[in-house]
DNA sequence: CGGTACCTTGAGGTTACTCAAATCCAGTGG
DNA sequence: CCACTGGATTTGAGTAACCTCAAGGTACCG
């Protein structure tokens, strides 16, 4: 089916500059001249990172605007009983821990979950640009406010959702994140292990695993270790627009 | 124990000026005269509403900065398949609906839950004086991230406590929000309804009920329909400090 | 080739949901 | 002032979903 350089290929590509969520602002935007050679002379490119690295600690200042441009980053936090609650999980492209913006230090955690690389605006450098440009302010706010219904969709999903249609509703968010950057969303490589995508649905490792297994009983998508096909992507819908747990049914009184 | 006149006035307090969420902005910091001035001026104070009558609709441009003064109110959203996701409640000196100030545009629904009073400063206004105060940009900041901080808690709590624990930190909650308010933390109304409470905390009703029920069988607290009475807040804290539901225990690997 | 960590599978128990019925309560009209 | 009524709340019994505990399998690394 697959041959093995193949398959050890898969979710390692390195993110072109045209799909990173800054592009728009590096380059297609009414930036001036001056303003892109600042940006270009401030980005560090391809800051590597270990696996199990972390890019910054729970209360520690925001240094830096950073990208992931290759690998995959984990963001976490840690409740008042000290477990660790999985918040997300960032993939080449995508901006991190930008809930730091605010206050500009990190509420949480951020840990890279395989070898990786980024690329990092200086906070100071990025501040005065924000200061001189109206248009970068709005990206910025943009970027903010869709992490920010992104927490809300959560909410919706790990506190509502049976575990088929949590899982389901992970694996398209994957695929399709995955797709905007241009790989191929119908097989790819979950890089995070059952503990991680358990903690973040809030279920148990087992039931992530049972309930991956028993899609791929009924030919929805194919499972080995982190490797993930989808077989049937209507049929993986199905699965994810369904079901809701408790009641939450009955419109506000009227 | 209890009179009846007492009973019925409890949870309709009117807040004091002092006690809003925007005092701090209106007096009590380095505002010029003429701003305060201004900021009396656009105050619309007192705008009543009825029970049930929506502030705004999920959409609709925001048009102003809102307090509540006295009543309560209701925010949901609605989720894709139309069900009524219950967000949050707002108690008097609560500011309404700050998730829509990066857009201007809610993104859900806010409906009072009974007879309720509103300040208001409509937001051109308000968008005037924030250009020329970055004191007040801070204060918004602020008030932002803490919202943003408290999504993230109740996606901790909805997702992975189990139905005691919920209960009783929405308990907690709710006097301490109340004592904030100066109003008797140990003795208070619950206006929203069951449903409301159940579809906040990711339960059914019959689940919030017996809760309720069991809370009062082991004489933590007192139940009477929307009345609450805390008889015992450390047994109440503890219920609230245990309990993780599924496992979400061990540290991320090093 | 052995060890370790990760993943899968099975059996049994617990929690919270579902369905159903009884009770309570506020608001209404006599 | 009181009986009435519809909605809200409580309570009960049964069930389904998911968790817990435990064992076995698999993949990766030295």
């Amino acid at each position: 089916m697959t041959d093995d350089s193949q398959v050890r290929d898969i979710g390692h590509n390195e993110t072109r500059c045209e799909d990173c969520a800054l592009f728009s602002l590096c380059f297609a935007q009414e930036l001036s001249t001056e303003e892109r050679d600042l940006l270009n002379r401030v980005l560090k490119r391809q800051q590597p990172l270990d696996r199990n690295e972390h890019l910054y600690h729970g209360g520690q200042p925001m240094k830096s605007i950073t990208v992931v441009r290759s690998g995959s980053v984990k963001a976490y936090q840690l409740s008042h009983e000290g477990d660790e609650i999985v918040s997300g999980f960032y993939l080449p492209g995508e901006i991190i821990g930008l809930d730091a913006l605010a206050s500009e230090r990190h509420p949480g955690f951020a840990v890279a979950l395989e070898d990786s690389r980024t690329c990092e605006i200086p906070l100071v450098d990025f501040v005065r640009m924000l200061k001189g440009s109206p248009r970068l302010n709005q990206v910025m706010l943009t970027l903010l406010s869709e992490e920010m219904a992104e927490t809300r969709e959560l909410l919706l999903v790990v506190g509502r959702l049976d575990a088929r249609t949590r899982v389901a509703l992970f694996l398209l968010s994957m695929s399709k994140r995955l797709a905007c950057r241009r790989q191929d969303p119908d097989q790819f490589r979950l890089t995070m292990d059952r503990r991680d995508i358990a903690n973040y649905l809030g279920l148990t490792i087992e039931t992530v695993s049972r309930t991956l297994s028993a899609m791929q009983r009924a030919k929805i998508i194919e499972v080995r270790g982190k490797l993930v096909r989808v077989l049937d992507r209507s049929a993986l819908r199905e699965q994810a627009a369904q079901h809701l747990q408790p009641e939450s049914r009955r419109a506000s009184a009227g």
